[in-house]
DNA sequence: TAGATAATTAAGCAAACGGTTTATTACGCG
DNA sequence: CGCGTAATAAACCGTTTGCTTAATTATCTA
């Protein structure tokens, strides 16, 4: 997990809006390469280029019923770009900030045991 | 914000492991193209290009002083692909899937009161 | 004014990407 | 068996990517 290499496919995945949409789709339940080609306008070989793409970035599973090739979403991935997003959590979420700032005052007012009133911002 | 398009760019962009430890080096701070450069192997113009990228996708800002071009991180967009990724979180933690279910048991407890909450959809 | 330094532009190149059309493989069914 | 359907493979094509080296622009400084 959190490899680079993986990283990287997972990343290159996703930036196409053909591949995420796949995705959202698989996301409310499994389907067939043929269902997932329907809403585009697009051969289905390229269709199956995409779903090989997602798959080598782990992003799917496939498995095989008769000539069917149902997918499957593999969130595991998804959780990773989330888990490599949070480590800049901090520089844009001002909540997270906020609490920062909170525990920081916190810290003062036990290291002195000053007023503790008379602080202002929002 | 969340547009597909941008969304593109910002996938694109960190689907590169020099332009992801750009972004690592300048959550640190602020940097200059040489500064940037200096843990690669890699020639400066290829630097250049990736910041380019970056920039282009909205990850940095570049501003001038002197005959420097210091970067700087945007965490927006960053914010964006957070964004992005809490739309499966779902499907992967199993906390978010007990807090839905706590939801559903607390709406199921309330709904012979008449909330006209949201109803079912298509 | 001449250098040195910071950075970009230009040109070129091999490999990857995203699509196409045309086979080909695999399976179920009458 | 032969046909239809699901899906992939093969070959091809234009564009983009990621890098190079060489040249150019812009700015500070002696």
């Amino acid at each position: 997990m959190e490899d680079a290499e993986a990283l990287d496919a997972v990343f290159a995945a996703l930036a196409n809006p053909t591949r995420r949409a796949i995705l959202a789709r698989l996301s409310k339940g499994d389907a067939t390469v043929n269902a997932l080609a329907e809403p585009f306008d697009m051969s289905l070989p390229a269709i199956s280029k995409h779903l090989r793409v997602l798959e080598q970035a782990e992003l799917i599973t496939r498995s095989k019923d008769a000539q069917f090739r149902p997918c499957r979403l593999n969130a595991e991935r998804l959780k990773d770009v989330a888990l490599w997003t949070e480590q800049y959590r901090h520089i844009w979420d001002a909540r997270f900030d906020a609490m920062a700032r909170a525990i920081e005052d916190l810290r003062e007012t036990t290291d002195d045991q000053g007023t503790g009133m008379g602080e202002d911002h929002a």
